[in-house]
DNA sequence: GCTGTATTATTCATATATGAACAAACGTCG
DNA sequence: CGACGTTTGTTCATATATGAATAATACAGC
């Protein structure tokens, strides 16, 4: 258990430390991503489910990435309370260099966590939910 | 590489919870088994080392466990910079529940968790660092 | 059309984590 | 002894996360 979670957090520093190369981080990479994929603007709870978090965290997330000039909020036409965010082109631009990185951390990890049985973590993973 | 997160993160969860009946978090319960550890007062300098974060988030957590009575500061006789972290009789006794709830998501979990090569986790984890 | 309920995003309080800047105290070397 | 570099803990700014409370809007049923 303790070496399972030692190990995830290992790989996360790692992605974390390839995605600060590029100004990202994994929180900021994973909505961005999000985004790119629905490939138009998402209403902000929508994001925050895709994103598998509360919606409070997405309204500061959304704050941060505007800030960065990656996204933008635009109304919903069709609902007032409603907001979405709309990927800008540099934000596409840094989702796709986020990728990258993660792609070569992968890639670089791969061999550490080849012998590490895929099938047995996905039947541990069904189980716990 | 997924899979391995979302079981660690899943755990995690779990311990979480399991701890959260205890009024503990993970935060908490592991300052407080380094500090029955040691089984004496220990310098917040060491104290972060050992578990393994910044001084300064010792600082905060140990304002918090201050102020849930279960760690004094004390001062050092031998060093007026330093402070050290004394747990209380209640530290003690919230710290063997911790552990208690501990033990029992780890026997809970050992079933689903016995399929994962431990000799490969550890290994994969010394070839990361 | 109103009323009550549900949904949307935001704000606030809190917990955890990092790193930079700081003051106080320590130790060393000249 | 005293100046200087180091170590200690704290503070501050920031990032991420949660959950409760709130305001605005939507919508169902009367």
């Amino acid at each position: 258990m303790w070496s399972l979670m030692q190990a995830a957090h290992a790989v996360e520093s790692q992605l974390e430390d390839a995605l600060a190369q590029v100004e990202l981080s994994g929180a900021k990479l994973a909505a961005l991503t999000q985004l790119v994929e629905a490939d138009e603007p998402v209403p902000l709870g929508e994001l925050a489910a895709r994103c598998a978090c509360v919606r409070s965290n997405i309204t500061q997330l959304v704050d941060r990435l505007e800030a960065d000039k990656l996204v933008r909020r635009v109304d919903d036409a069709a609902d007032r309370r409603s907001l979405r965010a709309a990927i800008t082109p540099l934000g596409r631009e840094r989702q796709a260099a986020g990728a990258k990185k993660v792609d070569e951390v992968r890639r670089k990890l791969g061999k550490a966590l080849g012998a590490i049985d895929h099938a047995a973590l996905k039947r541990a993973l069904s189980d716990l939910d």
